[in-house]
DNA sequence: GTAGGGTTAG
């Protein structure tokens, strides 16, 4: 196959520049530029069924999209960057040449449906279809029963059943039985309807294998199998056989319909191809296509996925001026892209919107919101919300239930998790599950409630409710900060023993019990569990304790532990890992473990200078890392200020302001670390969690304790 | 699940 499409775009968009960067081919629509030159397109005049690849001519004939785009790659286009918006400046979408009309990219007319007429036997074959459908039946049973069958198999007939079976292992069964019987043509519909049930299986393999058999005997394929093709592999997480079928139906001189082409515009959206999305979009935007409210999801979540608030805005901004009403989906997909991009405030007022234009919320619609007030820390909003959805009887399931004991958490609403959980016990139909029983575990272990942690983690395999590996991660934090080493070390067993698989966070939590553990019997016990968890964390460990380790040693140990973890998990490792030094008095070594971890680009952003302030930000360091960050930073400034080099007016030291109840107060620890140095900083007053030194303060500070070991070190 | 496309939980 040739160049596939995806390929022929990323050579466009990306062009000679490597900088990834939207480009700005919506102040610039591509039909109005004058280099472009589209392949024509031409159908295949010989007669094979359209839809049906020819092998030998494909490629030469029907140039496929990607074919068609190619000359395009040589265009040149100027990049912009995000902040200029480019997706709001853009100009009305006007083919303005009409001496070269532009090639379709998509039918516009949908593939009509075959009607048939109103079968009389349709309760009979359906009773009989459900028979089969019956658990526990062999193949040899399975087909002996097809003899009994209570009407003919003619084709109606037969289309009927083939429609009622269901698991796939059945609907290929009778696929193949009635292929067997030679009792009529095997039409496209029958290959349709068993690929969708095979679809649902997830089996892209046969889904595929079918289409080949289509090609080979010259069965038409059409929109609806192309569709169903493309869905599968993308459900199938084969992103790149969605592409391929599509490429392959543009050279048979099938043009997709608005069906095939949103599933496609899906396919892209969820591998993140933006660009190549927003390029079929404006393609069939200029074919004279009116995408519908499906498209328009599939936008709404490729840019909630990307954060993007500016192309959410674009996709109201479409749908308005092309006068498409958004439905219950709509709003929902854009609600939650909303909150992906950090807009509750927006998220508020389109779900107003929403309620106003006469449209009920569904169980989505409210998880979407009541997750969005409850990381956004609302807990007005959300405390309204959830009154209006009890006054209002508005739908609950599982999920929102335990979207709104989350939303507890995060807003640190005990009480209220409590009395919701209670409710759940006493329902019929959403008891607490696991979901619900981690979201209590969290409550309480983050609010260090041993005693009702405990209880729950007691509780749940008595109700059969399985433990889950953040579950166990909140009750392991919660004991490990309340120093119950013993409780921590049993609750670590039991959770293996339970089937919990240990992950970077947990090992994360063990570490950071470590670090608070007094040398000796606890640390060795911890140590035990972590050994189990990540045997090579245990040995870094111990790699920092020994007093000869070089910082080479140090140095290349760290790189493969630290590649070896999981993103999220890095900076808390050498968090804890700081601590641990700390609190073994090597402070030489947290110093470089420190300087490792900037190296490594795990924190980003500590230090931030501006002309007149220079600021150091430790709000993701853990209170040994800060305590580190902050001597590391008085050392430099003091060499700085024996050299005389240019000081701002300022420092200040951001601790952040703790607004999370559970949050462990690093501005205290901070600010008694900073007493203890005699360092001249004050909480600022206008800021919290801000501390502010001016620049005399400072220097007649550092001039006064020089030469000193902690701030050389 | 009525031959095909879109939305909920660390």
């Amino acid at each position: 196959m040739a160049a596939t499409l995806s390929t022929a775009l990323d050579v466009y968009f990306t062009g000679h520049n490597s900088d990834p960067k939207r480009t700005n081919f919506f102040t610039k629509p591509l039909w109005q530029n004058p280099n472009r030159k589209l392949t024509i397109y031409c159908k295949s005049s010989k007669s094979p069924p359209k839809g049906t690849p020819n092998l030998e001519e494909s490629g030469t004939k029907n140039p496929s999209l990607s074919e068609q785009l190619r000359p395009l790659t040589r265009t040149t286009i100027s990049n912009t960057t995000k902040e200029e918006s480019p997706l709001l400046s853009k100009p009305k979408s006007i083919w303005v040449n009409p001496t070269k009309p532009k090639r379709s990219v998509l039918a516009l007319q949908r593939q009509k449906r075959s009607s048939y007429s109103y079968n009389p036997r349709v309760r009979d074959l359906r009773g009989f279809a459900y028979k089969l459908n019956a658990s526990g039946i062999s193949e040899g049973d399975f087909l002996a029963a097809l003899e009994e069958m209570p009407h003919p198999p003619t084709g109606e007939n037969a289309l009927l059943i083939l429609n009622s079976l269901r698991p796939w292992p059945k609907t290929q069964l009778f696929f193949n039985w009635i292929k067997t019987q030679n009792l009529f043509p095997m039409e496209t519909i029958f290959y349709n309807v068993t690929m969708k049930s095979l679809r649902f299986g997830r089996q892209f393999q046969l889904v595929e294998d079918l289409a080949h058999e289509m090609m080979n005997d010259g069965i038409e394929m059409d929109n609806i199998t192309y569709s169903t093709i493309i869905t599968c592999a993308r459900k199938c997480n084969l992103s790149h056989k969605s592409v391929e079928w599509f490429e392959q139906m543009y050279k048979t001189g099938l043009m997709p319909d608005e069906v095939t082409y949103s599933a496609i515009l899906d396919v892209y959206a969820r591998l993140g191809k933006v660009e190549e999305v927003l390029s079929l979009y404006e393609r069939g935007r200029a074919s004279g296509w009116k995408p519908d409210a499906i498209t328009f999801c599939v936008l709404g979540k490729m840019f909630g996925e990307a954060g993007d608030y500016d192309g959410i805005r674009y996709v109201l901004q479409e749908m308005k001026s092309l006068d498409v009403q958004p439905n219950l989906v709509v709003y929902n997909t854009l609600l939650e892209a909303m909150g992906k991009a950090g807009k509750p405030g927006f998220a508020r007022s389109l779900f107003e919107e929403m309620i106003e234009s006469g449209i009920y919320p569904n169980e989505k619609t409210l998880t979407a919101l009541v997750k969005i007030y409850g990381k956004s820390r609302w807990a007005q909003d959300a405390l309204e919300l959830w009154e209006r959805m009890r006054q209002s009887r508005w739908p609950m399931d599982f999920t929102l239930y335990n979207t709104l004991l989350n939303m507890c958490a995060d807003l640190g609403l005990v009480e209220e998790a409590e009395r919701l959980f209670e409710d759940m016990k006493q329902s019929d139909h959403c008891r607490p599950d696991s979901w619900s029983y981690t979201a209590m575990l969290n409550i309480y272990g983050s609010g260090g409630n041993v005693e009702k942690a405990m209880a729950l983690f007691e509780e749940m395999p008595e109700l059969g409710t399985e433990l889950t590996v953040m579950g166990c991660t909140c009750v392991i934090q919660c004991l490990g900060k309340a120093r119950k080493f013993d409780d921590l070390v049993r609750v670590f067993g039991i959770s293996i023993e339970r089937g919990v698989k240990s992950d970077d966070r947990l090992c994360g939590c063990l570490l950071s019990a470590v670090s608070l553990c007094s040398e000796g019997r606890d640390e060795n016990k911890v140590l035990a569990c972590l050994q189990q968890a990540n045997p090579k964390l245990v040995g870094f460990v111990q790699l920092l304790l020994e007093e000869r380790t070089s910082f080479e040693d140090v140095k290349e140990e760290f790189k493969g532990l630290i590649s070896n973890a999981t993103t999220e998990a890095r900076r808390p490792f050498c968090n804890c890992l700081i601590d641990i030094c700390r609190n073994r008095n090597l402070r030489e070594k947290a110093h470089e473990l420190l300087y490792l971890g900037t190296l490594y680009g795990l924190y980003p952003g500590l230090h931030n200078k501006t002309g007149d302030d220079w600021c150091l930000d430790v709000r993701s360091l853990s209170v040994g890392a800060a305590q580190t960050a902050l001597e590391e930073w008085m050392g430099t400034l003091s060499r700085i200020i024996q050299t005389e080099e240019t000081l701002p007016d300022s420092f200040s030291a951001q601790t952040g302001t703790g607004t999370h109840k559970f949050s462990q107060g690093l501005a205290n620890s901070f600010a008694s670390h900073v007493k203890k140095l005699a360092a001249p900083f004050r909480q600022s007053a206008e800021k919290v969690g801000c501390f502010v030194a001016t620049r005399e303060d400072l220097v007649s500070w550092v001039k006064s304790r020089v030469p000193s070991p902690a701030i050389t070190a």
